[in-house]
RNA sequence: GCGCCCGUAGUUCAACGGAUAGAAUGUCAGGCUUCGAACCUGAAGAUAGGGGUUCGAUUCCCUUCGGGCGCACCA
């Protein structure tokens, strides 16, 4: 149980001994925040009871209210009655013990303990002809932050990555790169490499894929060329298969840096190409045992209608495999690979009907552990004028938007006085530019679509990141300032709160755990982020009322505590979404 | 055509079926000799239209209009 659960746990009771019926139970779950501070910190609707007691809730509210006193529980200063509403005023010093207790040592120490069953996570599976965007970007974060928060209940988390590195996509930029250049060497000498041009070697690579496109306009027999380039591939061709793997190389390599860059990583890569071609046989045992069948042209297909889903193709007239029997046969080999864990797919909503399609044939076939595949599926990433199309070029790129963010970083961190090494400069910036992607995308709902604009969308004010990591830093520096020992604080768990200030601060603060488990249960950062947020702001309401380092010396101690306590529930937060704070910014 | 998703302040996002629909940004008006102004205070500003269910609807159902995404022997 969480601390505020337990709060709400000791509210339900007080009110269950407040009525006649004691058959009746109270669920924690239907307690809410008052829309007003002034009405209360928190309210129980008496609705639901209305049925039960056979009375008119704004009279149970009365009754509930004039039963509970101050001798109730420790934890409530007093009640109101409002509407159907029955208002708890819960006791500031008791809030204040009961929360400090947690939060000055280890906020997140109630729910780690549990035991839970291993999950693995699949995410990002770029395409390696062409450097990752902004989409990729959503979905790594949503990946990175799923795994933090379900490592932090105790979790552990397999991280995992499909990489498609081969198909028409990659001989594209294959034949593109090739193109008009005969007699080439096998190893390619005099050829363009990443190192010649000096460029990253996944944006090397896809300026071949977009130059492919420019003369796939003009020249048709470019896409034949790209046909035969696949042929090639699949028999095995020498030449095709080194370079193949050469521009692959240089692919991988720049999204190591990007993903390095983004602070996100994976416990196993799944290459395509090494399991394209090997779920044919399941497909095959499973045909014979009458589950799927042949159409008239002789492909394999699942016939899916009576669960209302499109049939699937699985395998081609020829025999062939396609996406599908891919990963279908990834699903057996992952559950092989780690114990038949359930897993999680974070990819786009457009391919919800995809999912459908491929749990569905999961089950049919029998896989055990079909029931325990989830498509954690996420909105898309749209521009003011429309979907991102890499064919306009109005694609936005992962470096670049980094590197500008980074720039814009830097400019206030020059506009100061402070002179910084260069080494602190940069740690600075990094910080501060991935904290404000990070938390842009990370606050949205996932499985919302949201509109990115380039040019007005990430800035360093309200509410964003680098808001929060302001904070974060002013209270440090409070600290610093104040010259307190730890132990100092941690001893002041039962100081005399008293102030309305502190206890809107402290009741946030008691719910930390409780955001963090249902935000883990739910998949779903975007209520850590809000919710830091709501802490940052209400923070900055607070120490701008209230001096800390000048107040009278029992009030600064117990003062300072709440800071600290504030400060590590921020670092604490913002790890969940992967973005790392600055003592000084 | 069939299926799924979405229409909330100028803009970007919130709101277990519950109290006066919240923020941010932009606009306007204020606040740095005061722990860091990447901050704080205040003002104006919204549920696409029409029906229903409910004590109560942004939320559920029907419908109209407007967007998006699927319905590949692409990956």
């Amino acid at each position: 149980m969480t601390l505020y659960e337990a709060i709400l746990a000791e509210l339900a009771d007080a009110i269950e001994s407040s009525i006649s019926d004691q058959s009746i139970q109270i669920d924690s779950a239907i307690f809410e925040t008052p829309p007003n501070a002034t009405l209360g910190d928190i309210a129980f609707p008496c609705f639901s009871l209305a049925k039960s007691l056979k009375k008119n809730p704004v009279q149970i509210a009365r009754d509930i209210t004039n039963a509970i006193h101050e001798k109730t529980s420790p934890l409530i200063a007093r009640t109101e009655a409002k509407g159907a509403y029955v208002n708890f005023f819960l006791s500031a010093k008791t809030v204040a013990s009961k929360t400090l207790a947690v939060t000055l040592f280890d906020p997140l120490h109630e729910i780690k303990k549990k035991k839970r069953t291993p999950i693995v996570l699949e995410y990002v599976s770029p395409n390696t002809n062409k450097p990752l965007h902004l989409g990729h970007v959503r979905n790594a974060f949503l990946g990175d932050s799923i795994a933090r928060l379900l490592e932090c209940t105790g979790t552990k988390v397999h991280k995992t990555c499909l990489v498609n590195d081969r198909g028409i996509h990659i001989c594209k930029s294959m034949v593109a790169y090739q193109h008009g250049i005969k007699g080439t060497g096998l190893k390619g000498q005099g050829m363009p490499t990443p190192k010649t041009e000096n460029k990253k070697g996944d944006h090397f690579v896809g300026e071949y894929y977009v130059r492919f496109e420019t003369m796939a306009k003009k020249d048709p027999a470019m896409q034949d060329a790209a046909a035969e380039c696949l042929k090639k591939w699949e028999a095995n061709d020498t030449r095709t298969r080194i370079l193949w793997k050469k521009m692959n190389a240089w692919v991988l390599k720049g999204f190591d840096n990007t993903f390095k860059e983004l602070g996100i990583s994976f416990d196993k890569t799944y290459y395509e190409s090494a399991i394209y071609n090997q779920g044919r046989d399941l497909i095959h045992a499973a045909f014979k045992k009458g589950i799927f069948k042949k159409d008239e042209t002789g492909a394999v297909i699942a016939p899916l209608e009576q669960y209302k889903l499109p049939d699937k193709v699985l395998l081609r007239k020829d025999g062939t495999s396609i996406y599908i029997t891919q990963d279908i046969y990834l699903a057996y080999t992952r559950a092989k690979d780690f114990n038949n864990s359930p897993t999680l797919y974070v990819v786009g909503s457009e391919q919800d009907t995809y999912f459908n399609q491929l749990f569905q044939i999961l089950k049919i076939m029998g896989f055990e552990g079909a029931q325990n595949l989830v498509h954690v599926s996420y909105g898309m990433v749209n521009l003011p004028e429309g979907r991102m199309k890499s064919r306009e070029g109005t694609v936005v790129d992962a470096d670049d938007l980094i590197e500008e963010l980074k720039g814009m970083a830097y400019e206030i961190l020059d506009a100061r006085e402070e002179k910084l090494s260069k080494k602190e400069r940069e740690k600075r910036t990094h910080t501060i530019a991935l904290a404000a992607l990070k938390y842009y995308i990370l606050e949205v709902n996932s499985s919302s679509d949201m509109i990115f604009n380039p040019k007005e969308s990430i800035s360093f004010h309200g509410r964003t990141g680098p808001y929060i990591l302001y904070t974060y830093a002013r209270l440090k520096s409070i600290l610093r300032k104040s010259h307190a020992k730890e132990e100092l604080l941690k001893k002041q768990k039962n100081s005399h709160y008293s102030w309305t200030a502190e206890k809107n601060l402290l009741l946030l603060l008691a719910q930390f755990s409780f955001i963090v488990e249902h935000a883990a249960h739910g998949h779903n950062p975007a209520a850590v982020a809000k919710y830091l947020y709501q802490v940052a702001k209400t923070t900055n309401e607070y120490y701008h009322e209230n001096p800390v380092l000048n107040a009278s010396p029992n009030d600064r101690n117990a003062r300072l505590a709440l800071v600290a306590a504030t400060a590590q529930t921020l670092r604490k937060g913002l790890s969940l979404l992967g973005i790392s704070v600055l003592e000084k910014m």
